[in-house]
RNA sequence: GGUCCGGUAGUUCAGUUUGGUUAGAAUACAUGCCUGUCACGCAUGGGGUCGCGAGUUCGAGCCUCGUCCGGACCGCCA
């Protein structure tokens, strides 16, 4: 046997058994005459032992060794005289009759340690060795353990893993496409999916009533903490479905998660309309562990000469307990703090309830005593508390306060690790103006109905037309999304006339599906959740990277194997692709 | 496309405010000592194009401009 155990597993209870050991060295402790060896692999750390007065040869053998050289060690499992209660492994340890080099390493650039030495650029560099070091395998360990219990509720269910095509249709109505040029098909080109939107809804038609695929996703877009260009999405899709049934499924496939990987009985999911989201949170996926609601102040606020609020489309103001002891110059950095172009507020003004139960405010010049007392009671607010007010434009507004409400809830505290707050935002608008193009948008994408009784108003009104889609938001991170689908050809059709795409568009686009839906179409809806993301609010990260085994860095590089990169003239022309200068 | 922050030893950083002798620390690495370590200890040593280019100056790691690279964010992400 090339090896008997893993180093992860040996204990008291193996006491004077011959083990052969593989792995890579950790750490080497010369101590005079005694010399340890702690040898790593997947499942722990083994310590070998090296005695020179029992055995001076193979003292004098390891001499030469150093860090990350992989090593096979033949020897007797022994007590050790000095136990290591921090690992499992610590009651025992090997003393080593026989050892073979494998394979030599260099001196690795960081250290490979639980808290390393190396910077992001440089662990990215070497991901390989990187991944060596536990938080990073622990998360891979993690993201393992999420998709087998998400494909053993969905197999329970009676759902079908089926894969769907990477080389597709370019429909980038969307995200931007990647594209991949066909040398086949000189001049054309395919996309990669941003999603397998269309595919799992072509399954739906061919009567696989119950589909799911753990699938990567592309998008050619910026990245972030918690975006990279190629993802992994929990794609689902169901037929003959209402929204209810959908928001049980998933509601009950989420509390599996959270039951079998965080060991949480999940209350209830609430739910919470958009409309409502955007009125009391300014979001439409919003941090619900805190409360800091926002209350709209137009009707206590805009009856005296303050230009400002008078000219505003909303006067809204959120109450931060506690903080009216918030000095001077604390004030003035949440001004700062809503000026920053990032948020682009052009002020912020404060009541500052005292003790004693007079008000102090930035705008006393504007308000009296008795104004000032109606806004605090609107607002609920007691004495010690501190109300921050914003006004102007409706949306802006309630973005920048969303803004200065999350900060104040990490400045106080109240965004606890560990406490998960899920929520499902239903009654999504069905578009979106966009003021730039001058013409809607799909808010969730072009296949989700709008709702029955909104249908009529489709052309006539349709910035008033909700949709039966909703988002699953863990404290505030958006970790999923769907809806109820068209399954009419003439809706579809008419969806597509709405959104400004013309007849030789939608043909070219879309004919597939439109073709489709004439022969027989189940109801079905569905909804994605992004994997990758799911596995780090789970472990309370902010970063996707630390889930991915070999991300991407901020400019959409792979450092580690230089992607993208040139390719040769050869392989251009085979393309029928020549490069603009 | 934009805003902000950073780039100094293998690595992580200090030094830049106020330009001035030989650019420091920790860690890693090497050598020696050490028989119970497990963040081992002690001693010694090597290690620098201060991202790159130009400018200001008697003199630039430090000031100015440009540029490249990295990170966070805005736009963007149906």
């Amino acid at each position: 046997m090339y090896r008997t155990h893993t180093c992860g597993e040996l204990n008291a209870a193996n006491i004077n058994e011959e083990v052969t050991l593989c792995g890579w060295i950790q750490k080497i402790r010369k101590l005079g005459g005694m010399t340890f060896i702690d040898l790593r692999d997947r499942y722990g750390i083994t310590q070998l032992a090296f005695n020179s007065e029992i055995n001076p040869d193979i003292c004098k053998q390891i001499e030469p060794f150093g860090r990350e050289w992989v090593i096979r060690a033949t020897g007797k499992v022994t007590e050790r005289y000095s136990k290591n209660k921090n690992i499992p492994t610590g009651d025992i340890e090997i003393l080593v009759t026989n050892i073979e080099v494998l394979n030599p390493s260099q001196v690795p650039p960081f250290t490979i340690e639980d808290e390393s030495d190396g910077g992001d650029e440089l662990r990215l560099k070497y991901r390989y060795l990187d991944l060596r070091r536990n938080p990073l395998k622990n998360n891979l360990l993690f993201r393992h353990k999420l998709s087998i219990e998400i494909r053993n509720y969905m197999n329970e269910l009676g759902f079908m893993e089926i894969e769907t095509p990477m080389l597709i249709n370019s429909t980038p109505e969307g995200a931007r496409d990647f594209v991949v040029p066909s040398r086949v098909n000189p001049g054309e080109f395919y996309a990669l999916p941003q999603s397998p939107q269309t595919f799992k809804q072509l399954l739906m038609m061919a009567g696989y009533d119950r589909y799911f695929q753990i699938v990567k996703c592309f998008r050619d877009e910026d990245l972030r903490a918690d975006r990279q260009p190629e993802f992994t999405q929990v794609d689902c899709e169901m037929s003959f479905v209402e929204q209810e049934d959908v928001l049980q499924t998933f509601e009950g496939l989420i509390r599996h998660i959270f039951k079998k990987i965080k060991n949480i009985d999940l209350p209830k999911v609430e739910r919470i309309t958009w409309a409502d989201a955007m009125r009391y949170y300014g979001s439409d996926k919003p941090d619900a562990r805190f409360g800091m609601k926002f209350v709209e102040l137009n009707d206590v606020l805009k009856h005296r000469d303050f230009k400002v609020f008078n000219e505003a489309e909303l006067v809204v103001g959120i109450v931060a307990k506690g903080c009216a002891n918030y000095s001077r110059k604390q004030l003035d950095g949440l001004t700062d703090f809503v000026r920053r172009p990032q948020i682009g507020a052009s002020g912020l003004v404060h009541i500052t309830c005292n003790q004693d139960g007079t008000f102090k405010s930035s705008v006393d010049k504007f308000y009296n005593a008795d104004d000032l007392k109606a806004v605090a009671e609107k607002c609920g607010a007691e004495a010690g508390d501190l109300i921050l007010i914003m006004a102007g434009q409706k949306l802006k507004t309630q973005k920048q306060l969303c803004e200065l409400r999350l900060e104040m809830g990490n400045r106080l505290g109240l965004r606890k690790a560990g406490e998960y707050k899920v929520l499902w935002v239903i009654d999504f608008p069905l578009l979106e103006w966009d003021e730039e193009t001058q013409r809607y948008y799909a808010m969730h994408h072009p296949f989700t109905a709008p709702k029955p009784e909104h249908e009529a108003m489709l052309e006539s009104n349709p910035g008033e037309v909700n949709a039966n889609a909703y988002d699953l938001v863990i404290n505030g991170n958006e970790i999923g999304g769907g809806s109820i689908r068209i399954h009419d050809r003439k809706l579809q059709q008419r969806m597509f006339k709405v959104l400004g795409l013309s007849e030789e568009e939608t043909e070219r686009k879309f004919s597939c599906l439109l073709n489709a839906f004439q022969y027989g179409c189940p109801p079905h809806g569905g909804l994605a959740f992004g994997f990758d993301r799911l596995c780090a609010i789970l472990s309370d990260c902010d970063s996707i990277r630390d889930f991915i085994a070999f991300p991407k860095n901020n400019a959409a590089r792979d450092t580690m194997c230089n992607a993208p990169s040139i390719i040769s003239q050869e392989q251009l022309d085979e393309l029928r692709i020549e490069l603009k200068k």
